[in-house]
RNA sequence: GGGCGUGUAGCUCAGUGGUAGAGCAGCGCCUUUACACGGCGCUGGUCGGCGGUUCGAACCCGUCCACGCCCACCA
């Protein structure tokens, strides 16, 4: 029982309870989720013998609040997870948080620059614990939004990945990876954020095509001149050769001289190298290994010296008249220099070319030397592509395997040192020379003379890498590790199947012994706006989902997402479609509040076959056929058909036409009604089961009620029974024709629904059984005495004659029938065509040529029947 | 430059060889005792263009056009 329902004042062992008119989730969306809490249905036990389900949630980050793509992925999950409960598995839903490292130090530096301080003011350990201050009421905002969802996570679990197990975890995958030489040190050219102040990692960087100018810049002078082109004039400071391909005849005798430099009175050699494309620009290349990694390469093979001449603000730091200016003003005083000297041989031209930005803060990255911490990932790549490639992990949709593989066999090292404060310190101590003295957490705390941790934090990534087990209690040997890894299923969104997923396998792969951190990687598309639009925050098209939650439901909400879901395909949301989700669940709703009142009861057997109707046995043969449907479709994660095949099932056949049809059998009472409240009942109890992973509030409200079990949550999955029943599905779709028919003639003749009418049905063979509901649906009234049949509509091998009393309207009719023998005739010259091509027959399946036959009867007995009807036309 | 994908009703999308579908929107009728968050009926498509394979193509092949995404060390 639920607390806005109430005994019928009736009374008595059957009484049906009443519900409110409407579906008004506030009321009962919050308490029910506490409920389900309180009752620990989302706990899992590590000591079960139940068959293990687990997903880890992909850890949101605590920069702020969910937005609707949050809510998409969650519904997916939380159905899975429903489900595979409901089938009797031991099923965790791994809640928690990312630390999210930039992101949140960036969102808590901006929050400072309101106050007109930056975390310099405050110092490291001010600001790390201003920013736990920011975690925790952003994460409360968090976990409320999840709980509103309906999510259903085993909260006792809630992990962050900055607490104290989560940092012994990527403590000991640190030493374990530099024991094995899989992390080293090294001073290379980083991305480098000079707003951010750090090293980024390749894919942190986002490529655009910016607007530049290439200047061809003349070097040297006289028969040793060389002229080169660069976007970046400022790096000329830098350069330390020039570089021509070792086949190019114009530079041939060039190569191995020293040439002036422009502006610096510095000589720099000419250096012949593979890597120079001869047919781009003049061939020649200025070579600037500090601020450009293939510059860096090329320096490598010639023994170059590395000349940085920016810091870490991008501000040049060589002394002279450029000393101070950021880049971009130096790029401008450079190119006006070297103009004064006559330097510039062609003048500054557009020029389109890829530039990468900072993908936090958008600001224009400066390749940097510099010395960072790597993961070595070329033995940790390939058993990250082997897994996917030998199939003991399966990537879903297929077509997303091959980005998956383009990746981890093309990768580079990962750079995982930050400059910054807000994250996993990197486990590493210095001894007085700056030689690393202690690695990891064995030997914690360090206590050598001079000693000194390194100041940087681990690239975020490196410890939502070690999710999927760190949560469990990694490195420590815990039952649930032993239980629930590895996962069963990893949801995500293709956004992050390199940031994230692909670091998941790597680690996992390497943690874990070889066993593949999940099964099955389920891949989901993005959340947009109705129109197909990124929804972004600048648009202006971005919603948060409490909003609509408020407005019409979680599980309106919820059905949406679910309805748009199809794999590794972009969702588009508009408020509209939520709206008619929320009227799918209000008709739930009434539609179990009418069964209720008219008997519909989940009490004892279900009655034999011999006494159900065709009715009865028809839906009943429906609802086993969707049960097995739906389930084939979760297995494939087919939420969008899954959802759809509900919505249809329930909404067409139950609603609309099980229950209008069955309603003369219910307000008859009797054996039948008795007969048809079990099947309905029966219908309910099994539909209820299948929408609940989809839509829990509602069903749980109106499956409580209707059972009086303690709650679907926990109730057992639907399983097909395998009834089937074509002869009665036959049957039904012919009583549904029936209906049809003679409601489109009611409608062309304008003839009000509520309008009786007098009839007389000739309905053949098992049709005839319908007649009651048939007139009922129809408002066709028995013929009294001196019933004079105005319109005769032949139907299915039947007639229906009505007594339209003058009301027909003559012209509309015939002019309906005109069209409609227009049509049948078309239909039977095709069928005709078809049928008397000789290739045609000789060649297609028996079933097509059946099914045209068929086609040609139907057209012919069409025109037949409408002729007659016309004939039976009072004349105008 | 490479890879993947998309183009079907006004909008968003299903539909992988056999008579073009759904939801929403639109039009019309109706307070018929579960629901007006409802019921019923209707309108609407040269399935991006062209060519090919086939008895038959939205679906397979080729080509062109238009979008989208991912990757890449194009000075």
């Amino acid at each position: 029982m639920t607390d806005n329902s109430q005994r019928s004042p009736h009374g008595g062992p059957n009484s049906t309870p009443e519900l409110p008119t409407a579906y008004v989730p506030a009321e009962v969306e919050g308490k029910l989720y506490e409920r389900w809490v309180e009752r620990g249905y989302f706990e899992a036990d590590a000591k079960s013998d139940k068959p293990p389900y687990t997903i880890v949630i992909p850890p949101p980050n605590v920069t702020g609040s969910l937005h609707l793509g949050h809510a998409f992925e969650h519904t997916i999950i939380d159905s899975l997870t429903r489900r595979k409960r409901m089938q009797g598995y031991e099923t965790l839903w791994q809640p928690g948080m990312d630390h999210a490292g930039i992101a949140t130090q960036n969102v808590v530096e901006r929050e400072l620059a309101k106050e007109g301080k930056s975390r310099h003011d405050l110092g490291r350990e001010a600001f790390v614990e201003k920013v736990w201050q920011w975690k925790e009421e952003s994460g409360g905002q968090i976990s409320g939004q999840m709980r509103r969802l309906g999510d259903g996570v085993d909260w006792s679990r809630e992990r962050f990945t900055m607490d104290e197990g989560l940092s012994q975890s990527v403590q000991t995958i640190f030493k374990k990876l530099y024991d094995d030489e899989l992390i080293y040190r090294a001073e290379r050219i980083i991305n480098w954020c000079p707003r951010c102040l750090t090293a980024i990692s390749d894919i942190e960087v986002e490529y655009q095509d910016d607007d530049g100018e290439l200047v061809s810049i003349r070097y040297g002078e006289g028969d040793n001149a060389i002229v080169v082109a660069t976007t970046r004039a400022e790096t000329m400071l830098g350069d330390t050769a020039v570089a021509v391909h070792p086949d190019d005849e114009r530079y041939a005798h060039l190569v191995g001289t020293e040439i002036e430099l422009p502006l610096t009175g510095r000589r720099i050699p000419i250096v012949a190298d593979e890597h120079v494309d001869p047919e781009f620009g003049t061939g020649a290349v200025k070579v600037t290994p500090a601020h450009d990694p293939n510059d860096f390469e090329i320096g490598r093979r010639h023994d170059l010296p590395n000349l940085s001449v920016m810091n870490e603000r991008a501000i040049i730091t060589v002394p002279g008249p450029f000393e101070g200016l950021d880049r971009l003003e130096a790029r401008s005083a450079i190119v006006a220099a070297l103009r004064a000297e006559g330097r510039i041989v062609a003048e500054k031209r557009p020029y389109s070319h890829s530039v990468g930005h900072c993908s936090r803060c958008k600001t224009t990255i400066e390749p940097r030397l510099s010395l960072q911490w790597w993961v070595k990932v070329g033995p940790l790549a390939q058993a990250a592509g082997d897994a996917v490639r030998d199939g003991r992990v399966k990537i879903h949709p297929k077509e997303m395997e091959s980005r998956y593989f383009s990746w981890v066999d093309n990768l580079h090292d990962w750079c995982i040192s930050r400059q910054l404060w807000w994250g996993h310190r990197i486990p590493v101590w210095y001894g007085p020379a700056g030689e690393v003295v202690c690695v990891g957490p064995d030997e914690l705390p360090p206590t050598g003379e001079g000693w000194t941790q390194d100041t940087d934090v681990l690239d975020t990534w490196f410890s939502s890498g070690l999710w999927p087990f760190s949560t469990l209690g990694w490195p420590e040997q815990t039952e649930s590790l032993e239980k629930f890894y590895p996962n069963s299923v990893l949801v995500t969104g293709y956004d992050i199947l390199f940031f994230w997923v692909a670091r998941m396998m790597m680690f996992g792969l390497y943690a874990m012994d070889g066993t593949p951190p999940f099964h099955t990687i389920a891949l989901h598309g993005m959340v947009r706006d109705q129109f197909g639009k990124k929804m972004s925050k600048s648009f202006g098209n971005a919603v948060n989902p409490l909003e609509w939650m408020d407005k019409y439901g979680s599980d309106a909400v919820r059905f949406t997402l679910a309805r748009g879901a199809n794999p590794g395909v972009d969702v588009p949301i508009g408020e509209d479609w939520v709206q008619a989700s929320g009227k799918f669940t209000n008709k739930i709703w009434n539609a179990t509040r009418f069964a209720l009142m008219n008997g519909a009861t989940v009490e004892g057997e279900l009655p034999p076959v011999e006494e159900m109707s065709a009715t009865d046995r028809w839906v009943l043969s429906r609802l086993n056929a969707v049960v097995a449907e739906v389930d084939a479709l979760y297995e494939d994660y087919q939420f969008s058909k899954l959802s759809e095949a509900l919505y249809h099932f329930a909404w067409d056949e139950v609603f609309d036409w099980y229950v209008e049809l069955s309603k003369t059998t219910f307000f008859a009472g009797g054996r039948g009604a008795e007969v048809s409240g079990r099947v309905l009942g029966e219908v309910l109890d099994v539909l209820l089961r299948l929408l609940h992973p989809v839509v829990p509030f509602v069903t749980e409200t109106l499956w409580t009620t209707l059972t009086g079990a303690e709650s679907v949550v926990v109730a057992d999955w639907p399983k097909d029974s395998g009834f089937r029943d074509a002869a009665a599905e036959k049957e039904i779709a012919g009583v549904q024709q029936v209906v049809t028919e003679v409601r489109r003639f009611r409608a062309d003749q304008g003839l009000q629904p509520g309008q009786k009418v007098p009839a007389q049905l000739t309905l053949p063979g098992a049709l005839a059984a319908h007649e009651a509901p048939i007139r009922q649906l129809l408002r066709l009234q028995p013929a009294g005495a001196g019933f004079s049949a105005t319109a005769t509509l032949p139907v299915a091998g039947g007639t229906v004659a009505m007594d339209l009393s003058g009301t027909i309207d003559v012209e509309a009719e015939r002019k309906r029938l005109t069209k409609d023998i227009g049509l049948a005739e078309k239909e039977k010259a095709q069928a005709l065509g078809k049928l008397g091509n000789e290739a045609f027959l000789a060649k297609a399946p028996e079933h097509v040529v059946d099914k045209l036959r068929t086609r040609l009867a139907t057209a012919e007995a069409d025109i037949a029947r409408i002729t007659a009807q016309l004939d039976g036309l009072p004349q105008g």
